[in-house]
DNA sequence: AAATCATTTCCATAATTATCGAAATATTAT
DNA sequence: ATAATATTTCGATAATTATGGAAATGATTT
């Protein structure tokens, strides 16, 4: 029963990170380029492990490697490394880590094809049941029990994607927020 | 044979984060302070299990809890997260990774107990070994092959320690750095 | 003091991850 | 082509980590 789950990238982040040998790598390559031979030589492991370990710092797309004749070259991405610290700094991010936890297997699946890095929808899911966990996704910026006024609600819809009207008015539609009057108020219908 | 091996406080951070369940934790308590039973319900695992996930998590100084009642109310450690992250973001930093490959283990272990988190010697070792250990670490800021003037070497040694003096003098009495002239030119002297 | 309750500690097991040697791949040199 | 070389992939094992049930702890209530 491989759980081939696919992970979401700050946990990928972290766990790339989440070892000694691969902390090592990570300051060899801070200091200059290197090979795998090198870097096998330097931190005392086999080369198939270094190996392993490239390769999945690789994913986290920290490093990668340029060929050199028989050589790949492997250089660390400073600016990745720096992007993700940048992430973790913003409370946003650090909230929408809850989210994991009502989202089961599958829906993570899907938010995590629809959404960029930044939380914010790439496209949206033409499928009804994916759209939906997109909008499960977004209802969740307002707060239960509180209204907006429309120009409020299209703020944080924003956030989101720029098409705040297709927003508001899928909300709507799958009973996830209600309205009120015209031009009028908004809230988010509790879920249960 | 155990490997008591005691762990560097950025290695120990990223483990802390590297697993889905903990990250949950994070995310669930950045909504609000929560206690065991609550947090083991939320993300569906057992009391015990969610009990280690959040010693993990203390020890890494993410979280802590006060006790009402029968309680433990955990909360989160909002800006120990964000310290950490602001430090990946120095390149200083990273350069450090480097060190944990030349220095063994016991070497480690006297690294991490003279270096505060950032890097600076809090106090000196009275054991010439030891005291040894820390220079070796020091030394490394200068470039070999390089020669400064004192003025330089000072605004270097600082960042370690205010008593540069006392840092200075123990780099020329271990023969990691030379000296030459009255109050001339400093230079790192290659180990090997 | 006894009973109850939330949490932690202890212990055993399941799952994941790191590691290495050997074989496979890909590239350059002869 | 063949040989040499660096890296990756494969397969198997060792080491670490996550997990939950049961017992121990510590606090509160009766």
């Amino acid at each position: 029963m491989a759980t081939q789950e696919q992970e979401f990238e700050l946990l990928g982040f972290f766990k790339a990170l989440a070892d000694e040998n691969r902390l090592k790598i990570i300051g060899l390559l801070a200091q200059q380029p290197r090979s795998v031979e090198e870097l096998s030589a330097a931190i005392g492991l086999g080369m198939s492990t270094t190996s392993h370990h490239l390769e999945r710092l690789a994913k986290a797309s920290l490093v990668s490697a340029r060929t050199d004749g028989h050589y790949h070259i492997y250089s660390l991405h400073t600016d990745a490394l720096k992007e993700m610290s940048q992430r973790l700094l913003q409370d946003e991010q650090i909230r929408q880590l809850s989210e994991l936890v009502n989202s089961d297997a599958t829906d993570r699946k899907v938010l995590s094809s629809f959404l960029d890095g930044e939380g914010r929808i790439k496209t949206f899911p033409a499928q009804d049941k994916k759209l939906q966990v997109i909008l499960r996704y977004v209802v969740k910026a307002f707060e239960p029990g509180q209204r907006y006024p429309e120009k409020q609600v299209n703020e944080i819809l924003l956030r989101f994607n720029e098409d705040k009207a297709f927003l508001r008015r899928s909300l709507i539609e799958y009973r996830l927020m209600g309205r009120e009057g015209g031009g009028g108020e908004y809230w988010r219908i509790d879920p249960d």
